[in-house]
RNA sequence: GGGCGCGUAGCUCAGCGGUAGAGCACUGCCUUCACACGGCAGGGGCCACAGGUUCAAUCCCUGUCGCGCCCACCA
């Protein structure tokens, strides 16, 4: 027996177990059956589940087991990424407690700490995705920094190189000073900052008390500037242009040049150069082949070294003494010192605030640095073009399709992707280093000794790049390395391409698009049919959710509240398409509600002896109350499927919540419950069997977004013997015969029953007062048909039995008025005349308003000329009902009148 | 500066050429033998604004206003 009260958190850890530990999860190369394959977008190793991700895997969900049903071999692959810059902030910050520094520890000592917690860490997501109730496919669960797929990473870094598609250059790159390494344009993210422009003079060579004015928010950066750039056009500056300025603090002498990057309109309209030390003066300088040096160290602190020559006493400038001590200081306290200085040398002529975007590296939160170092590159410009086509063509296809636009600009003009990384975590460079600027890209350090040996014709001294791959480069790779990729794998060849992937839209450009590029290069086939993205989950206010903020909604405290059933359902419901999900509690609970719902129905099955029927055929079924709870269940079934196959996860949870709720529950059983009453026989055999039957599709139909609850129900009312409902048949939608005649004859009597209701509700009637019905004008086909459902109606309308009215209806009478038939509930003790008068008038009104505007359009006579021949009839029809009815509501009022 | 999206019932959102919908919230009645995490009934909307196209516009087009996001931009 079901329990009196539904429990979620009783059952879900004992359900997950038995079924991970069953093999329902797991995929079969060795089946014929059709694939289906999602890889996981991998969760930070770090990481625990946070409600984004309870919403992304949710969806995964439920199109694995969707297809799972549908019988295919289904494949949800499993996994965690190493998370370089992520995983090793928090294993420094560890031993930052211990009192060790990762340069303390060096390379093997902390690489093997960070190991040690992974293993003691590293299994929190895993174990929270288990909570959510995700399918995923665990024996096959891999780790981006795996012996295979480093392997991968390897074999896609020489092959790159070989091609020419992977170099090393010396550019301007991102650099973070708090982690110290370099980071690619998409780490970092602009965020407006108040501070101030200040403007400063700089005197020009040989013409004393003469000036040339610049603007600048950045004056610490100003020992690297070798040049002032003015427009050519600017004719305020055009005799000083081929001069040269005298820069304060050192002295040196730069040239003053005409550059159209200088923009008239912005500061002074002279701008100092940089070109170490920002990107577009980078530029400027290398038109001007201006020399580049470097006054910033990798923490960014003020460095002298490359300029160390410079710094002799000269006339007019600041003192050496005050540079050197700038040696070594934070670029913004060297800031405050080197305004000051200017200050004091009359140099500095304006202060003004002023806010402007400054970019940040995401993970550390500090302005990042642009720095000229030496570093690989990968040329994702060649690599994007085949996964641009791929996505014009539609072999891969964003769901919604807005996000190609997205997609698209960024690709078209996509920069080379900086790959290196000077951290310790995560895939080392296959590079080693040999005499006279050698270097080897090899598979291992075998190779690269014999390649070596080759080239020198003798052993030689190598020593590996210290540098590791960004974290990306591994996960570009996902889609295939997880299958066993460079080994040919039956699973490769089994679930590559993959169908879908579900993702953010947070992350298309940082895996998306190089999971394309790369699994297109490497596979020469897209690595997934659709890309579903989905928003991001705020909180009920629309807020981002943020620890700061305190708004943070936790996944697993949802589940212990409400079951992961109730969350998983909340987040599908609320997935529409290219929006937000504004996360709220209280939906969340009536959701929960609908489990418990679905539960005692369920249990009111179960109480009345209805039970799983294995052989049941609804084509047998005879009765229209069976045909049309048949005919609702294959309606809702094709909903479901159009609406899973279209990604719309918010369609197909509201179809399944209208049907069990508002069809199955508040009407089929309702109606089946006098038969079930009743005596044994055909038609109550019938009745069981079509609930049953009923129960057993919505069990199948919702089991992918409630896999618990489904699942006890499921065994509990024995619907499968011993299988589990996970690889239970998706429902068949066969069409009901005369379904069409079953709908007209429930149809009919579900709209007697609420408009008697309704008026006895509006009027007041007590529901223990129970009345005849009365009824006027009606076909006999409406009264055979009210006999035929009077043991319903008697129980649902609180009616005692059906008359037809003979002779004039007795005062005091309460109207219901349907179709051609007026119903009468004498009342005259209890009602409120007034009330009904004023109900009646209503309803008139009503008509009236809806006749009016049809009217309106038939006596437009473009209207009549023009419209589709269809709509005219049905307005034309509507118009005749609503006249009819109007004929009827005065018959009503004029009784009342008497 | 460039681009994208969104303004529909109190809230959260569907709908997107021809009767304006759902869930929750709200109001009233009901502890009726699955369920009060329930039942029944009900109130509530110039579909942001202004033009245009159309026989017909919440829906298509243009513009305005408001909100959000992405990209670029340290003078």
């Amino acid at each position: 027996m079901l329990d009196k009260a539904f429990d979620p958190a009783s059952l879900e850890a004992r359900l997950y177990a038995a079924a991970e530990a069953s093999g329902a999860f797991n995929a079969d190369p060795a089946r014929a059956a059709r694939p289906f394959t999602i890889v996981i977008p991998p969760p930070n190793v770090t990481g625990s589940l946070h409600i984004g991700h309870a919403l992304n895997n949710t969806l995964q969900d439920v199109l694995v087991r969707y297809r799972r049903m549908q019988g295919r071999d289904a494949l949800w692959m499993p996994g965690t990424d190493h998370a370089g810059i992520a995983t090793q902030m928090v294993v420094e910050r560890l031993i930052g407690t211990e009192g060790q520094t990762r340069k303390g520890l060096g390379r093997e000592a902390f690489l093997q700490r960070i190991w040690e917690w992974k293993a003691e860490s590293g299994g929190t997501i895993t174990r929270q995705l288990r909570r959510l109730g995700a399918s995923l496919d665990w024996p096959r669960e891999r780790f981006t920094m795996d012996e295979g797929l480093s392997k991968a990473v390897i074999e896609v870094f020489v092959r790159l190189h070989k091609e020419g598609l992977i170099y090393r250059d010396t550019r301007l790159v991102n650099w973070d000073p708090v982690f110290q390494t370099a980071i690619s344009d998409l780490e970092v993210e602009s965020r407006e900052q108040k501070g101030h422009i200040w403007t400063l003079r700089y005197p020009v060579e040989g013409e004393p008390g003469r000036f040339i004015e610049v603007a600048t928010t950045r004056p610490e950066t100003m020992l690297g500037d070798m040049a002032v750039a003015v427009h050519p056009k600017d004719a305020r500056f055009a005799d000083l242009v081929g001069k040269r300025a005298i820069l304060p603090l050192t002295g040196r002498l730069i040239p003053i040049v005409a550059d159209e990057y200088s923009d008239p309109e912005k500061g002074t309209g002279a701008v100092k150069i940089t070109p170490a030390h920002d990107f577009n003066d980078y530029g400027v300088g290398r038109r001007h082949e201006l020399p580049m040096p470097s006054v910033l160290d990798a923490e960014a602190r003020i460095w002298l070294e490359d300029i160390a020559a410079e710094l002799r006493a000269v006339d007019g400038v600041a003192d050496p003494q005050f540079v050197r001590g700038l040696a070594g200081q934070d670029r913004f306290v060297a800031r405050k010192a080197i305004l000051a200085e200017l200050e004091r040398l009359e140099l500095l002529v304006g202060a003004e605030p002023h806010s402007n975007m400054v970019p940040h590296g995401d993970r550390s939160g500090v302005p990042i640095e642009p720095r000229l170092t030496l570093q690989w590159y990968c040329d994702a410009a060649t690599l994007a073009k085949p996964a641009i086509e791929a996505v014009e063509t539609g072999k891969t296809e964003f769901v919604p399709k807005q996000w190609e636009n997205t997609f698209f600009a960024w690709m078209r003009d996509i920069q080379p992707w900086c790959i290196s990384r000077q951290l310790w975590w995560g895939h080392r460079i296959p590079c080693w280093y040999g005499p006279e600027g050698s270097l080897f890209v090899e598979r291992d350090e075998a190779a690269a000794m014999a390649a070596a040996r080759q080239k020198f014709g003798r052993d030689v001294e190598l020593t590996r790049d210290e540098d590791v791959l960004d974290t990306w480069f591994s996960s570009a790779l996902w889609p295939f390395s997880t299958l066993g990729w460079p080994e040919s794998t039956a699973e490769l060849k089994k679930h590559y391409p993959t169908d879908v992937l579900v993702t953010g839209f947070d992350i298309i450009f940082f895996w998306v698009a190089r999971m394309m590029m790369m699994g297109i290069h490497f596979m020469g086939e897209v690595p997934f049919k659709h890309v579903v993205i989905h928003g991001l989950v705020r909180d009920e206010k629309g807020a981002k959710m943020s620890k700061s903020k305190g708004n943070v909604l936790d996944p697993l405290e949802l589940i212990d509240a409400n079951g992961a059933d109730a969350v998983r359902f909340t987040l599908c419901a609320l997935a529409s398409p290219g929006r937000d999900i504004k996360l709220s509690k209280q939906r969340m609970e009536g959701y929960r509600a609908f489990a418990t719902k679905l539960w005692n129905a369920a249990r009111f099955c179960e109480m009345n002896g209805i039970a799983a029927q294995p052989g049941w055929d609804p084509a047998t079924a005879q009765t229209p109350l069976a045909r049309w709870i048949l005919d609702g269940a294959n309606a809702a079934t094709v909903e479901a499927g159009v609406a899973l196959d279209a990604f719309r996860f918010d369609e197909y949870a509201a179809a399944l919540y209208r049907f069990t709720w508002n069809s199955f529950c508040d009407w089929f059983l309702e109606f089946a419950k006098p038969v079930l009453n009743g005596p044994d026989g055909p038609e109550k055999d019938e009745v069981k069997g079509a609930a049953q039957h009923v129960l057993g599709v919505i069990l199948r139909l919702l089991h992918p977004v409630m896999p618990f609850v489904t699942e006890e129900l499921w065994t509990q009312l024995s619907y499968g013997g011993e299988a589990s409902l996970i690889r239970a048949a998706w429902p068949d939608a066969a069409p009901v015969q005369r379904a069409e005649a079953a709908r007209a004859e429930l149809d009919g009597v579900v709209r007697l029953i609420s408009e008697v209701r309704a008026v006895r509700a509006e009027v007041n009637v007590a529901p223990s007062i129970k009345t005849r019905l009365l009824v006027q004008g009606a076909s006999p086909e409406t009264m055979a048909r009210a006999g035929r459902w009077i043991d319903a109606i008697q129980r649902l309308a609180r009616v005692t039995e059906i008359e037809t009215l003979e002779g004039a209806a007795p005062s005091g009478v309460v109207q219901a008025v349907i179709g051609e038939a007026t119903f009468m509930l004498p009342l005259a003790d209890v009602i409120d005349l007034g009330a009904e008068r004023a109900r009646l008038l209503k309803a008139r009104g009503v008509a009236a308003q809806e006749i009016a505007k049809i009217e309106k359009k038939f006596g437009n006579a473009e209207f009549m000329a023009k419209a589709k021949e269809e709509v005219i009839e049905e307005n034309r029809d509507r118009l005749e009902s609503f006249t009819a009815e109007i004929a009827r509501l005065d018959a009503a009022l004029a009784r009342i009148a008497n």
